[in-house]
DNA sequence: GAGTTTTTGTTGCATTTGCAACATAAACTC
DNA sequence: GAGTTTATGTTGCAAATGCAACAAAAACTC
C-alpha cells in the first residue's frame, strides 16, 4: 500500500504551520486564514457550508468565524427569506488581508511545486481533486456518526 | 496558480478527522496515532526527530508522547552514551494497537485512491514525495524563526 | 579545555479544537 | 396543518496545540 496519505498529512501540517506563523503579522489567529479566503471567494456563504468546504468541525468553524467578525475581517448578515442562516461577507479590512493571504499561499504553491513540470502540476492537481472527492464522502459519513467497515 | 495546497489541506483535515473519531475506540486521543505508528516503525527514535518527521511543534509532540507513555502504549528508555535523549519504544499494547491503526490507514488509502490506475497511484506518490521535500525545507526555515521572502 | 552554540527536553499560559448537548427555524410527511 | 426530521447555530466542557521561556547535556570553536 502506497503511503499517499502520510505524505499528504506531512505536507498539510507543514504548510499550515508556516501559514499560521506568517499570518500572525496580520492579527489572524491559528486557522483563520482558511475561513477568510473562502468567504472572500464565496461571499454570502453560511458557516455550515464553510465548515464542510474546509473539512472542519461545525463548532470550530463557528468560533473561528465569530472571531473573524469580532476582529473586523468579516460581517454576518441576515437573509431575507431564511431567519436561521447568517450570510458571511468580507469587510474592507478582510479584503485587504485576503490579498496578503493569496500572495503567501501562491508562494507556498510555487515552493511546493518546484521541480515539477507543467504536465506534472496538471496531473497532481487532477489526481488530488479525485482523492479529495473520494475522501470527503467518507468524512461526511463518519462525521454523521456512521461507522466504516474495514 | 493551481491550488494544489488547498486540496491537500482539505484531504488532510478530512482524514485526520476520520482517524481521530475511529481511534477513540482504542483510547487514543487526538493525533496520538501519528506518533504511535512512527515509533513502532522506527523503534528507538527520539521525540525531537519524531516531531520533525510528523511536522508538528516540538512541545506538542512532547506532550502527546508523554500521554502515550502514561497510557501504556510506549516506553521511554535512556541511552547509554547520551544522557540527554530518551529513546522511544512501543509496548506490547502499543504494537497491538498499531495493527488496528495500519488497517484503518490502509483502508483510508484505498478509499482515497479509488478510481486511480496503478500508474496514477505511482505518479501521485512520487510527486507528493517531491512536494513534501520541497515544503519541509521551508517549514524548518520558518520554524527556526526565519522569514520567507515573497 | 574554556567558552560558545546547538540539541533535546520541559513547563507556563493562552488559544484553538471538537464532542455532547441543546435551541429553534425550516423542510418534510401523512 | 400537526407532528416529525433535518439544517443551522450556539454554549459548556475537556483536551490538544503552540509560542515563549527556561534548563542542561552535547557538540563545536579557538
Amino acid at each position: 500500500m502506497k503511503e499517499i496519505l502520510r505524505e499528504i498529512g506531512m505536507i498539510a501540517r507543514a504548510l499550515d504551520s508556516i501559514s499560521n506563523i506568517e499570518f500572525k503579522e496580520y492579527d489572524l489567529a491559528k486557522g483563520q486564514y482558511l475561513y477568510l479566503v473562502r468567504i472572500v471567494e464565496n461571499p454570502g456563504i453560511i458557516q455550515e457550508k464553510l465548515a464542510e468546504m474546509i473539512k472542519v468541525d461545525r463548532t470550530t468553524a463557528a468560533r473561528s468565524i465569530k472571531k473573524l467578525e469580532i476582529n473586523g475581517f468579516i460581517d454576518k448578515r441576515d437573509d431575507e427569506h431564511n431567519q436561521k442562516i447568517k450570510k458571511l461577507f468580507p469587510t474592507e479590512k478582510g479584503e485587504r488581508v485576503y490579498h496578503f493571504i493569496r500572495r503567501e499561499n501562491d508562494h507556498s504553491d510555487k515552493v511546493a511545486l518546484a521541480g515539477l513540470s507543467e504536465e506534472e502540476v496538471e496531473i497532481i492537481h487532477v489526481l488530488l481533486q479525485k482523492v479529495r472527492k473520494n475522501i470527503e464522502t467518507d468524512w461526511e459519513y463518519v462525521k454523521k456518526g456512521n461507522k466504516r467497515n474495514y
